[in-house]
DNA sequence: CACATAATGTTTGTATTACAAACAGGTTTG
DNA sequence: CAAACCTGTTTGTAATACAAACATTATGTG
């Protein structure tokens, strides 16, 4: 059945924000800076920092810090790993879309 | 941008199982008992139990009983509301999926 | 009949986790 | 030099996904 196609997407993915996160950067084709993250997806610095772990761990996302100027700076990018996973989430929901017409 | 539309999504459906059980429900015309629920989408009996209360909790699922024989049977359908939920959750990672090209 | 096994869900206990508040380290401003 | 600010991280808490244990009734078996 096409709906059970969902149980093999990364389970990553299932969080709402973290979903959010992903399509943004797969969406984006530079890296996207904590700041910009926060104010386009409404969040809190301390939930995204720890999503943000999350994604790395998984080996969803890049992580880089770097100094522009005296300042630290950390920006975000999807991994080849990362963007195979929203892949196979997006062709899974597509499935589902595709049979329920 | 087109991945904050996720944040409209309803809270429920950001949860693999209950996204696969709700996707199940919708592409099926009648409704759905327990036991095929389980060996579809491979879950225990306590997960599917909890999860059903819930999203007859949040009024997506309407939870029929009724005696076949004399033993209970309890069946589950899609609320209006359900299908609603459904659709935009769909739309929203359909926009994504079309942004995403 | 008595007793075991099975079928159908529900409740409970535990381990995970999403979230924001508090914290930390450095920077700029007054 | 102190106060306010910026950029994240760590921590404490409340919510929750999950399966094991429980409950109830039905069915098989000797």
């Amino acid at each position: 059945m096409a709906s059970s196609e969902l149980l093999n997407v990364h389970p990553a993915l299932f969080d709402r924000v973290r979903l959010a996160i992903m399509a943004h950067l797969s969406l984006t084709k530079e890296a996207v800076d904590f700041n910009t993250l926060i104010a386009e997806l409404e969040l809190t610095r301390g939930n995204l920092s720890t999503h943000m772990k999350k994604l790395e761990d998984d080996g969803l996302v890049h992580i880089k810090k770097a100094f522009i100027g005296r300042k630290t700076r950390t920006t975000y990018s999807c991994t080849n790993k990362g963007k195979k996973a929203i892949q196979i989430y997006l062709s899974a929901v597509e499935t589902v879309l595709k049979s329920s017409l």
